[in-house]
RNA sequence: GGCCCUGUGGGGUAGUUUGGUAUCCUUGUAGCUUUGGGAGCCAUAGACUCCGGUUCAAAUCCGGGCGGGGCCA
């Protein structure tokens, strides 16, 4: 990818560079302003604000169609509550070494959870506070506080709950917009079930949930059950969604927890059944950020700027009167015609009045990713016609007739070139780990390891060579595939037939 | 958590070694030209991260805070 003349002149670094090019696109499309003074928290920008909440849009449809109510809690947490999570977070981790063999243990982890990285109030005003607070980094501790006052019977069960608030975490590494910062935008659905049946249901429905949005956003995921090590403090198991980033790098964008009855049992969460006496509930939880528009700004943007998806673009559609000297009158008038009836379509549609020259404006329009741009000018006014350019390439004359059907039609069209190009990349970023030789502690492989790459293998072993392999290809274990293998392949270690397909990768 | 590097107009930079007048590009504004389907010219605005120290004099040297980047665990 070569760094076009215009945009050398505009400053932007080619994507190719993408470390450059990423935090320099993230403010010249006006998304965040990351001149606030505090370190991993931007300000949003009007656009940046409106792509995040029409993310948001998505997500509210789907809760929605699947019936979850909307709750909001407070953002400070009682200090007492991080204990008993805590508390919960180190049985478990006492309960799964005991169930595994010692010698496939690994010796990491987080056993504190959350509590080296919070925020803490301890002070109201000069004076220390009896009881002190933190700001949430999640919410589970608070909301599980309420679920036993919510929960009485059989009858109150699923209860399924979700809101979008921001959370607060207090990162020590390097931040960077949306990808990694300290105030979270985060969206988290929680519910509680009736049994564990019923709340691995659930589990379809979110990863069904997951796969329509990441369809209107056109961003190709992976799905994997995280390893044992790698599961969240107090859940069952994990399965997470990464997006393969332009360097080959994974980034989490989300993750759906199974807690079983864990959680219930630290929050005494129990309901009447049928029968009359007392049962835990089965919990889950489904969490998001906006890690998604991170994701979006990577995956889609070009040379040349951002490229927005149709369906969350702030500006699906910009309209640019070309003047001419004369007679410019009419082709303002029909501009903010064809904007109005774009606009009662219900199509987000910008008139783009402003006295400066048409090729400053379409720099402007591209760097922020709009999908469609009309030119109206005197010839196309004399053709009853109007100019449409897509931002993914391409540019055609159509009648200025059905104009709304034909605006739809080139929306949809961007959205499909979309998914292409970044279903594109991802199946070029994902090859299967080349065989090797184990070596003492070493691996020998038959070819060598590329940067930027994900790898799949058939894998059988245990933790230890799990961490092993980690170590041989400098790569992560992000887990099992939701998809596995049809028919049984040797494990890469063990040679035993297995269809467990397992990703590595180098995740952000 | 440990170690190293770094901070100059809105953005990107030169200058820091050897203390004295801050460079260029971009951006903004005003104007000229072009009369507009991705132009050019001129003028102008705007900066030494903060606090302290050394000094006649600090962007420059020293210490600390805050911010940014990198490497290791």
């Amino acid at each position: 990818m070569s760094e076009t003349p215009a945009a050398a002149k505009r400053g932007i670094p080619p994507k190719s560079d993408f470390r450059e090019w990423y935090p320099f696109i993230v403010e010249a499309a006006e998304l965040v302003d990351k001149r606030y003074p505090i370190k991993g928290m931007d300000v949003w920008r009007p656009y940046g604000w409106k792509t995040m909440r029409l993310i948001d849009d998505v997500t509210h449809q789907e809760m929605e169609r699947t019936d979850h109510g909307e709750v909001n809690f407070p953002l400070l947490i009682p200090e007492d509550l991080l204990e008993k999570e805590n508390r919960l977070v180190s049985l478990l981790k006492t309960a799964r070494e005991k169930g595994v063999d010692p010698s496939e243990l690994r010796m990491e982890g987080e056993p504190e959870g959350f509590a080296n990285e919070v925020y803490w109030i301890r002070h109201a005003g000069e004076a220390e506070l009896d009881k002190a607070m933190f700001l949430r980094p999640t919410s589970e501790t608070a909301m599980y506080t309420m679920f036993p006052l919510w929960i009485r019977s059989h009858a109150d069960l699923p209860l399924k709950t979700y809101q979008i608030v921001n959370t607060f975490r207090y990162e020590t590494k390097q931040t960077r917009s949306f990808i990694r910062v300290r105030e979270i935008h985060f969206f988290e659905a929680h519910t509680a079930h009736i049994d564990e049946a019923d709340a691995t249901r659930q589990i379809e429905e979110d990863l069904e949930i997951v796969e329509n949005l990441m369809n209107e956003l056109k961003l190709p995921v992976l799905v994997t059950k995280r390893p044992v090590w790698d599961t969240f403090p107090g859940a069952w198991y994990t399965i997470a969604i990464d997006v393969v980033m332009p360097d080959g790098r994974t980034l989490q964008v989300a993750s759906v927890h199974h807690y079983r009855d864990q959680w219930a049992r630290a929050f005494d969460i129990t309901y009447e059944d049928a029968s009359g006496s007392q049962q835990y509930v089965h919990q889950t939880t489904y969490g998001m950020s906006e890690r998604l528009l991170g994701a979006i700004v990577a995956s889609h943007g070009d040379d040349r700027g951002l490229v927005m998806p149709p369906s969350v673009a702030p500006v699906q559609v910009v309209v640019i009167p070309i003047i001419s000297k004369g007679d410019s009158s009419d082709v303002i008038s029909e501009s903010e015609r064809i904007t109005s009836e774009l606009k009662a379509a219900g199509i987000r549609v910008r008139l783009d009045s402003r006295d400066i020259r048409p090729g400053q404006k379409y720099y402007d329009w591209e760097i922020k990713g709009v999908p469609l741009r009309m030119e109206i000018g005197p010839r196309d006014l004399a053709n009853n016609s109007v100019m449409c350019v897509r931002r993914t390439g391409g540019k055609q004359s159509h009648s200025m007739d059905n104009l709304v059907d034909t605006v739809r039609s080139e929306l949809d069209i961007v959205g499909e070139e979309m998914k292409q190009q970044s279903s594109d990349h991802f199946n070029s970023r994902i090859k299967t780990l080349p065989a090797f030789m184990v070596d003492g502690t070493d691996l020998i492989f038959d070819q060598a390891i590329e940067k930027g790459m994900v790898y799949e293998m058939a894998f059988d072993g245990n933790d230890a060579e799990a961490e092993m392999i980690e170590k041989g290809t400098d790569l992560s274990f992000l887990g099992d595939s939701t998809e596995a293998y049809k028919k049984k392949v040797p494990c890469a270690i063990t040679g035993k037939p297995t269809t467990r397909r397992v990703f590595l990768a180098k995740p952000y």
